[in-house]
RNA sequence: GGCCCGGUGGUCAAGAGGCCUAAGACACCGCCCUUUCACGGCGGUAACACGAGUUCGAAUCUCGUCCGGGUCACCA
């Protein structure tokens, strides 16, 4: 026996498979042609970060538009780093934005799909399967490095001006033999298994991205770390292994792994597998004292994209401006298609970006805007509720109180032709409505410089009087309008312009008394409805007490 | 520092050698519409990082400079 095979079962003694049935277990996949099949691999380390979101969009997409697949992967090969429920953060969240998952874990418990384990601690054996077979053909080696070991080596190479690493002359386990290795195996040593990397410094690898076009750099020659000391493998291991049994087509990650590539092109070539597509995404900047940088899980609360939620945000429109950065001629797409979903968009990986946009939230603001306006109210009353329910508890009783009355409200100025855009996230809504609850109603009687207390209070008097509830809008105004002459008003804003010596002011400047009276601001929606909303005791109610604070 | 990637208005971007006197969107400003505010309409301010080259012609190709970003782990 080979000092290979032997130091293979040396090493790995448990591992009773080979290659070939794992290859038999995970089959190719019979989709139609073309189809993507992409994933996204998150480490369950926190809660779901906005680069994951923005990621996962992007594949989603991709396989959607190409009638593909779409599966998620639990990357928790770092124990160190995971934290409880990080699976659930991240999937529940993924699926809180709509994401939808095809394969591998579709819910914080649930999986689906026949290349599981979807999650790399349970797959250990497959790794060591494949680490047992590179070490049977001489690909990799156990290495026995301390930490303490790796830094002295790493500061030798520094002092020396040497390119750092485990590579070439400078892999001191490389070449030890079996018998030293068995001696330490013996003695209990921990070890690491290495790929002995047949790379050379001096050649350059090519690869195609589908993103950022033609990159050529230095081939691998370091023989980096394939499994750890605890059996369990790195990413880029891991990686290599789990695309190719899971048949993805396309690799689509953080552009942070464009210079491990090398590493991973090596390692499918040594291990025979089909290279897949790569497409290098970038990362969502955020400007911070003048200069750009990626948006970071500690120092920035939208890293979190709970931020957003908590802020009132609805997922879709997260989602829809997560796609406009994206692709640049989705909102193309948008405008030529304003219902249909944003799933129907057809999704080209060269209208993605090449460098990393500036996180614009004056953009997401106009994109959630739009998209609220064309919300029914009874929608834009629902996702309210159920936002507040969650984030503003004083609020959502006073949504529930009357369930057909909140309805009422979000509905003024909406279902028509030109909707009202003045609600961007579901967090301004409180104030947006302040007036409807008289435990939240804060009035302001301040009046516009024009208009004197006893005009308005006269005009308030008058108006009381005439009020019928059931007049239609113009009717409304009518009214008003009626009061005008005897108050020295006039009733037209156009005679008013032509002659504004003639008059105190004109009708429009009366109803803005009657809305301050009444909602104790200067601007609101169409006034007539809001009034029928409130019904005429609560609004002739409103006028009394405002005639009292006016005088 | 080595290796990669990038650089068009404040932001996102279109742009593949002549169609560029450089789109569009957001933001900002002005006007119009208008009973307020929004909406909508019209208009405006504002950009090819710099320097060489290639070419009849460069935002576009090449090189250099500068500036940003990423990465150099038994983290992903």
């Amino acid at each position: 026996m080979s000092d290979n095979l032997k130091l293979a079962d040396l090493l790995l003694p448990h591992i009773d498979k080979t290659p070939d049935y794992y290859e038999a277990l995970y089959p190719e996949r019979s989709l139609k042609e073309g189809a993507k099949v992409t994933r996204v691999a998150p480490s369950p380390t926190g809660y779901l970060h906005i680069g994951t979101l923005f990621t996962s969009l992007v594949n989603r997409i991709a396989a959607t538009s190409s009638e593909g697949i779409f599966f998620t992967r639990i990357e928790d090969t770092d124990k160190k780093r995971e934290v409880e429920g990080g699976i659930e953060n991240i999937i529940d969240g993924l699926n809180r934005f709509g994401i939808t998952i095809d394969e591998g874990f579709v819910s914080g418990k649930e999986e689906k799909g026949i290349y599981g384990p979807y999650q790399q601690s349970r797959r250990a054996e497959i790794y060591q399967t494949y680490v047992k077979d590179l070490i049977r053909k001489g690909f990799a080696y156990p290495c026995f490095c301390t930490a303490e070991e790796l830094e002295a080596t790493r500061a030798e190479q520094e002092k020396a001006n040497i390119r750092t690493g485990y590579h070439g002359e400078w892999a001191a386990c490389r070449s030890l033999t079996f018998d030293e290795i068995k001696s330490k195996i013996d003695a209990g040593i921990p070890f690491v298994i290495r790929l002995k990397s047949p790379g050379n410094e001096e050649n350059k690898v090519v690869y195609e991205d589908l993103i950022k076009g033609k990159i050529e750099m230095p081939e691998n020659d370091e023989d980096f770390v394939l499994l750890k000391s605890d059996g369990i493998p790195t990413y880029h291991f891991a990686h290599a292994i789990d695309d190719h049994l899971m048949h993805t087509t396309h690799v689509m990650r953080g552009d942070e792994w464009i210079s491990s590539v090398p590493k991973h092109l090596q390692l499918f070539r040594i291990l025979g597998f089909k290279v897949p597509k790569f497409a290098h995404v970038s990362p969502i900047m955020k400007l911070d004292d003048g200069a750009k940088r990626k948006i970071s899980k500690r120092k920035d609360p939208e890293a979190a994209v709970h931020f957003f939620i908590e802020e009132g945000f609805d997922a879709i429109a997260v989602v829809e401006y997560l796609m406009t950065i994206a692709a640049s001629d989705f909102e193309d797409f948008r405008r030529a298609n304003p219902d249909k979903p944003y799933t129907e968009f057809k999704f080209n990986l060269k209208k993605m970006s090449v460098s990393g946009a500036l996180f614009d939230e004056n953009k997401l603001l106009d994109v959630s805007k739009n998209i609220i306006s064309r919300m029914s109210g009874e929608t834009v009353s629902e996702k309210i509720t159920a936002w507040a329910k969650e984030f503003d508890t004083e609020f959502y009783r006073l949504l529930i109180k009357d369930q057909s009355y909140t309805k009422a409200i979000f509905s003024i100025d909406r279902d028509c032709a030109k909707p009202r855009k003045d609600i961007a996230k579901w967090k301004e809504a409180k104030d947006y409505v302040s007036y409807f609850f008289d435990e939240l109603f804060a009035p302001d009687y301040t009046l516009p410089d024009n208009l004197t207390p006893a005009d308005a209070c006269e005009f308030l008097k008058a108006y009381v009087k005439v009020y019928n509830e059931s007049d239609d809008k113009q009717q409304w105004f009518e009214r008003i309008k009626e009061l005008c002459p005897a108050l020295g008003f006039a009733s037209e804003t156009k005679a008013y312009k032509a002659a504004p010596a003639s008059y105190k002011g004109h009708a429009g400047d009366l109803s803005t008394v009657l809305r301050i009276a009444v909602t104790g601001r200067r601007n609101t929606p169409d006034l007539c409805s809001i009034m029928k909303v409130l019904g005429k005791d609560k609004c002739v109610e409103r006028i009394e007490e405002a005639i009292k604070h006016i005088l």
